[in-house]
DNA sequence: CTGTGTGCAAACTCTTTGCATAAGT
DNA sequence: ACTTATGCAAAGAGTTTGCACACAG
C-alpha cells in the first residue's frame, strides 16, 4: 500500500498541515501501518507504550482528534463515553457487541442505507453512521 | 392515545414489572403523556423539578435505565458521553447537528437501511443505530 | 413487616485543559 | 529564536454506586 518509514510518515502529516513530532509519527505508524482498524485512545496508548515508543495518555487523546479532524480517522461514538477511532475513513458500518465493547466492520455491501434525507436549510450531511447492536443469543 | 392518569400509569408500570412509585410515575408521565420525545437525564431532572415532583438525578438515571430495559425508551448514544433516550422505541433514524448538541428524528420513509448483514454466530442484532450527523453549511 | 426504591454524596470512567518544559522549523 | 507540541496532574462531564432511610405491597 504505502510506505510508513518516518520519512514518509512526516511527509504525511505535513500535508495535512501537522507537524511530525516524533509522538504523531509513532502513533501514526501504529495507526495506519498494518491495515485498517479500530482503536480507543487507551488501547493505543498501550500499544505505543509497548512498542518503545511511550506517549502520554493526553497527546494520544490530542493527536487522534488532530488525526480527526484532519481526516485521517474518523470517530465512532459507540457507547455513552467510549470513542473508538477508525481509520477506514470510507462509508461503512460497524457491529458493537453490547457488554463486550467490540466493534468491528459490517461486511462490506451486505448492509446498505438508502434515501437521502431532506436536511434542513443551512444543514448538510456530515456524515451518517450506522452501528448494529449485537447481543448473544446464549446469554451466559 | 392513552390516558395518563396516575392510576393508569401505574397499571402500565406494573405490566412491565415495576414497582409504581411516586417518582417512576412522575417520570413516565413526564416522559409519555405528550406524544415522542428525546430527552436526556438532566433535562429530564430539570423537567421534574418545574413541574413540583423533584426527583434526584440519581433516580432520573436509573429510571431511564429501568425504562429502556424494560423497554419503554430506546437509549441513543449519540456523542461521547451524552445520551439521548427516545421515548419511540420503533424503528426510525435520526439527525444530529454537532456542536448543537440537538437530535431529531429523520422524517419517516425517508432513509432506510436495506440488508441483513450476516450477523457471527451465537449473536442477534439487538438494535440498528442510525444516526445523520449534520454541520451548517455556513460555518461562523 | 419485608423487600425494593430513593436520595445523597462520593466514586468512577473517559476526556479535556493549564501550564511549565521540550522539540520542530 | 519563535512557535507549536508534549507531559503531567488536575479539572471536567456524564454516569454509577454504597448505604441509610422511606415507601409499596
Amino acid at each position: 500500500m504505502h510506505d510508513w518509514t518516518n520519512a514518509r510518515t512526516a511527509d504525511r502529516l505535513r500535508s495535512v498541515g501537522l507537524r511530525p513530532t516524533r509522538q504523531r509519527i509513532a502513533l501514526a505508524r501504529l495507526l495506519f501501518s498494518g491495515g485498517h482498524r479500530h482503536v480507543t485512545a487507551e488501547r493505543l496508548h498501550e500499544e505505543a507504550a509497548s512498542a518503545r515508543m511511550p506517549v502520554s495518555l493526553a497527546t494520544v487523546y490530542n493527536t487522534l482528534n488532530q488525526f480527526t479532524d484532519a481526516g485521517l480517522l474518523r470517530a465512532i461514538p459507540v457507547d455513552g463515553s467510549l470513542t473508538y477511532f477508525d481509520t477506514n475513513t470510507l462509508d461503512h458500518h460497524h457491529f458493537y457487541i453490547e457488554g463486550e465493547g467490540s466493534l468491528f466492520d459490517v461486511p462490506c455491501g451486505s448492509l446498505e442505507v438508502v434515501g437521502t434525507p431532506a436536511t434542513p436549510a443551512g444543514m448538510e450531511v456530515a456524515s451518517i453512521d450506522v452501528v448494529v447492536r449485537l447481543r448473544r443469543t446464549t446469554p451466559r
